[in-house]
DNA sequence: TGTTTAACTATCCTTTTGTATAGTACTTAC
DNA sequence: GTAAGTACTATACAAAAGGATAGTTAAACA
């Protein structure tokens, strides 16, 4: 086996798996029904929690806690608290976060050509 | 309100809000773990049902058969028998899954990076 | 004869995801 | 004083997704 090769449990990949692995690692940081959504709402501009709960549509408080925490782990999602009284915490898309927009654009205009199809047949 | 004003639970949505709609029509056809690994599979050429099980590291039948399913209903993989004997069955994409590449090489160049960037700091 | 391959289905179980509901601590508006 | 808003956390529960294991039918291979 030449160095370098992708292995997974002793064996050498083929071309397809292996370009499956990269589309596998950005899954696993958007998964879920919330996630997308949530960093759209913050392409907007900054907001704050009960901004970003009444534009994603059905969200829940406690969804909304869990993903921002997520999001925050995973860097694309900066959360700032102001000392102000009250406290007021605003929620930002950092600089990473912001390089999801190509990926949101073309999941957007491939989902938005899905639901005309699903019109026309229904 | 205006004709074709899109609307939910009775009020007018924002900017923002609407954007969202597409994106999650995208995310229903394509949630889950294995969707796309089995649609990327698909794209280097047509497959037999063990040749994707085979390809896509870590699927269980279970799991290829159900979502195999799943594809076929939203028109993305078509299901081909040949009543050969044995029987054999072949999956192959259909034109609308082809139109999947672009959303699948958009996120394997950011899940590249993204495993980079992981990399760099564990 | 026993094993392997192909293409599944079935059953059971665990984990993850999501929902519903309530509660807290504080502040401003009426 | 009461209601409403802000930014949450807590609890309990239901549903969906995923995993482990085994079984089926039928042919081919050794």
């Amino acid at each position: 086996m030449k160095n370098g090769e992708v292995t997974i449990e002793g064996h050498t990949l083929g071309e397809c798996t292996k370009s499956i692995l990269p589309v596998r690692d950005a899954l696993e940081v958007l998964s879920g029904k919330w996630k997308l959504p949530i960093i759209i709402s913050l392409m907007f501009g900054n907001k704050r929690f009960s901004q970003i709960a009444r534009e994603v549509p059905g969200i829940t408080d406690k969804m909304l806690s869990k993903e921002l925490r997520d999001l925050e782990c995973n860097e694309l999602v900066k959360r700032t608290v102001f000392d102000s009284i009250p406290v007021v915490v605003e929620y930002s898309l950092t600089e990473y976060g912001h390089s999801l927009k190509v990926v949101i654009e073309v999941l957007r205009e491939w989902g938005s050509k899905h639901r005309e199809r699903m019109m026309v047949e229904a």
